[in-house]
DNA sequence: ATACCTGCAAATTATTTGCAATATA
DNA sequence: TATATTGCAAATAATTTGCAGGTAT
């Protein structure tokens, strides 16, 4: 039976996160988003801000992304694109873009399922902190294990 | 300075725990690996449980994979490996061997950080969901979006 | 004897949800 | 006016942690 499909209202809420996140190219979590945007909006709650993530992602225009961390992270990116995450200081980069059936084949996805999505996080130490390790183990002299 | 190094204690835990995970090729959360051992150990709880995982976790014996889902799974295949999730049930299927440095060449890792893992998820539904599904839509006629 | 580990419960963290008030269509 | 959306606070879900007692070395 068709679902009588509920008609969206503007927020200013929702374009304002939605402003807020497009264009950038660092990923932010809900409650960086919410932290931001509470500057702009003093009276926005961190469930609205939940609520509207979701509802951007439902309707195609963020995509979620999991890290090895904790929090999801937002991307207004939605071609399937691939990450590196710095296992130190939890940056997230964009890589390429990808071609989800590609990886599906690339690896050997055998069965006859359908293939929406390819997630490829490359994990690792980002330049800076490398750098910054070995100007700390210059000067501390060496670590044991 | 060198850190003196904590002595492992044997635990009849972590040994079950351990053993419960390596060979199984279905990728449980930490809820099921309790749920399982509680059996076993009657008085096992949940912390403990966590705290093993994560100590087989850090000592490379075991590997955490996250998928989309909210629970953290557990896998005891080490090398770096590709998974296909079924976005509808769930299941967390295991696919080819990676290796990492590829990965981030062939996706455009350009700086010069360390790469040392690449997670590749391939999502999608699951042959057995897309069956259920063309089924269940042929008993009840299409649904509207 | 010492230090690691456990069970238990309370604490944290990330996210979701019920509800009355408000804004949009 | 009807209903989507909000803010707030309470509720969940997943995981972590402090502590007192038990166990391995």
């Amino acid at each position: 039976m068709i679902m009588n499909a509920k008609k969206v209202h503007y927020s200013r809420q929702r374009e304002q996160i939605y402003g807020y996140l497009s264009g950038r190219d660092d990923h932010p979590t809900a409650e960086q988003v919410y932290i931001y945007m509470k500057k702009e909006l003093p009276n926005l709650s961190l469930g609205t801000v939940y609520r509207n993530l979701k509802f951007l992602e439902d309707s195609g225009k963020l995509r979620r992304i999991s890290t090895p961390q904790t929090a999801e992270r937002y991307d207004w990116r939605c071609e399937n694109h691939a990450h590196f995450v710095c296992r130190q200081c939890g940056r997230v980069m964009d890589l390429q873009n990808i071609n989800p059936e590609a990886v599906g084949a690339a690896y050997g996805v055998t069965e006859k399922g359908r293939i929406l999505f390819a997630n490829v996080t490359v994990e690792g130490i980002c330049e800076d902190c490398l750098e910054a390790e070995e100007s700390n183990h210059t000067m501390t002299a060496h670590e044991a294990e």
